[in-house]
DNA sequence: AGTATATGATTGTATTATACAACTATTTTC
DNA sequence: GAAAATAGTTGTATAATACAATCATATACT
């Protein structure tokens, strides 16, 4: 009985992350998630942060966030402030552009999703969304 | 109220992505995944195809599903049986080893998803197995 | 104060997963 | 039997990642 619900979680979690990290389908909407969509998130909402603090939270190597807030910078979605205190740390903070960047592609996603679940009964899409944080709480230990 | 649950939805669904393809922690435990456990698993539970289906059933470019079978096939987990009908067609078959191989590994992620789960009520359990294979159902249209 | 060590960030290099395009060898269609 | 379609592989490019080396500045030690 358990047992059954754990294969079962372990197979779909099989199945969406290679279903949402296959190109074919979502293309913009799983894809650019990966890099700058919670990294302009995390920044919009808590604020300027350096690459350090942003590679602890998300559990990436420092040079990979490295890389993607350079990206990020260089479309103008992002600045470096120089860190007043420390000559050697920089934080990135988000600008207007990348903020207006960062709502329509969000809004894409929610559209995308509100699709997906446009038949689920209101407390189903509650519970899946309480669990699914639960379980990615879980992931952080 | 369900725009709440669906903004969460929408969030813990990337964090559940990003988590999830980051090399840091999992390292073996999701990303070998991505490419080759579901298409061992695929092969081990419904039998012997060809690379076009596959990738239709996964979504993916033929041409990405023709390395990965190439690799698993060097490994010595599948091999190729030319179609007796189709002299341009084959299908894979697991081997043995690669039999032994896929259920190492999938009863590593089941301890390991056991242990991220250990303080879950069943009813949760079940209930977050029936909601992800639900809404990957959804993500097939 | 001056050297040694630690630290924040970037850059070089390699790997992996992916897609698209070109190609080969067969098979099907007309 | 020629033309078109199809199964699969291989060439090439891109994106996301990690690890190692490096640079510049800070901090710690004596």
């Amino acid at each position: 009985m358990y047992e059954q619900s754990l294969e079962m979680i372990e197979l779909e979690l099989a199945i969406l992350i290679r279903r949402s990290t296959s190109n074919t389908n979502n293309k913009k909407l799983w894809n650019l998630d990966r890099s700058a969509y919670l990294l302009l998130r995390r920044i919009a909402t808590k604020g300027a942060v350096g690459v350090k603090v942003l590679a602890g939270e998300f559990q990436l190597d420092i040079s990979t966030v490295s890389r993607q807030a350079a990206a990020l910078e260089h479309k103008g979605y992002l600045y470096k402030i120089p860190d007043p205190l420390d000559g050697r740390a920089y934080s990135f903070q988000i600008t207007e552009l990348g903020l207006k960047e960062l709502n329509e592609y969000k809004h894409a996603r929610l559209e995308r999703i509100a699709e997906l679940l446009n038949d689920w009964p209101d407390d189903e899409c509650k519970v899946f969304g309480q669990l699914l944080q639960k379980f990615n709480q879980s992931l952080l230990k």
